[in-house]
RNA sequence: AGCUUUAUCUGAG
């Protein structure tokens, strides 16, 4: 059975979710039952192939009861969930999760603040955030990452700031997509100043700059009205070879 | 054997 669903796993990785759908059938007709895991990477491909319509009638199949779903299994669904964008079919796969007793795990945690977080429900995906502590899960530089983002969308660059800092303290060293979307957030707070003062840690921080580095900074200065800065900044972007994205 | 290769832009829902 792991040599079946290996074997559908590979095809799916390789786009060829028929191919894939064939050794399923030739697995069950051999007498092998599919199992969990069998489910959740064909979860995966149809979503990751955009077929979320087929995806959800898989999962919602599964939840017949007669299906031990695990914590894989669960964060497959709810990120299929999310990529479609049914972000309150994610939020009822999570409860329906909690509430039978399955354990979430970090990525539960950082896909449910994303669920949140696209949802425009800041206030839920903190607390998700914040839940990871009780949960005896120790939230890592994407949780971090996550949550900036989304308290920069939200106009709240000093809240992400504070995180930012408490990721340092907490011994994480922030990479590059981690001062890129700080810088982010600046940017779209139109503060500049402080976008600045970050792009100047970033490098000496060992961060070259790359081009969403500069479309941040950029940001920075078109919102807050600096056009001549923006112009300025641009230039030095393309004197340094980075080509805009 | 299976789940965030997470950040930037525009539009649709």
């Amino acid at each position: 059975r792991v040599v079946y669903s290996s074997a559908i796993d590979a095809y799916c990785r390789c786009g060829e979710v028929n191919g894939a759908y064939q050794i399923y059938e030739e697995m069950v007709k051999q007498g092998h039952a599919p199992n969990v895991v069998t489910i959740s990477i064909f979860v995966n491909a149809l979503a990751k192939d955009g077929k979320y319509h087929e995806a959800e009638c898989i999962i919602e199949n599964s939840f017949d009861g007669s299906w031990e779903l695990d914590t894989i299994a669960y964060n497959t669904y709810i990120k299929a969930m999310l990529d479609s964008g049914k972000l309150y079919s994610a939020v009822s796969i999570y409860n329906r999760m909690i509430s039978l007793g399955v354990q979430p795990s970090l990525q539960t945690v950082n896909t449910m603040i994303s669920v949140y977080g696209q949802g425009g429900k800041l206030d839920k995906a903190v607390q998700m955030f914040k839940s990871a502590q009780s949960l005896g899960l120790s939230i890592d530089e994407k949780s971090y990452t996550n949550m900036i983002s989304y308290y920069g969308k939200a106009g709240r660059s000093q809240e992400a700031f504070i995180l930012f800092t408490k990721m340092k303290e907490n011994g994480m060293r922030p990479g590059q997509i981690s001062y890129n979307t700080m810088l982010n957030a600046y940017a779209i707070a139109g503060r500049h100043h402080e976008a600045e003062n970050l792009f100047e840690d970033m490098k000496s921080d060992g961060h070259p700059p790359d081009s969403l580095t500069y479309l941040a900074l950029i940001r920075a200065y078109t919102e807050a009205h600096e056009f001549c800065k923006a112009e300025e900044a641009a230039h030095r972007m393309q004197k340094e070879g980075i080509s805009p994205s």
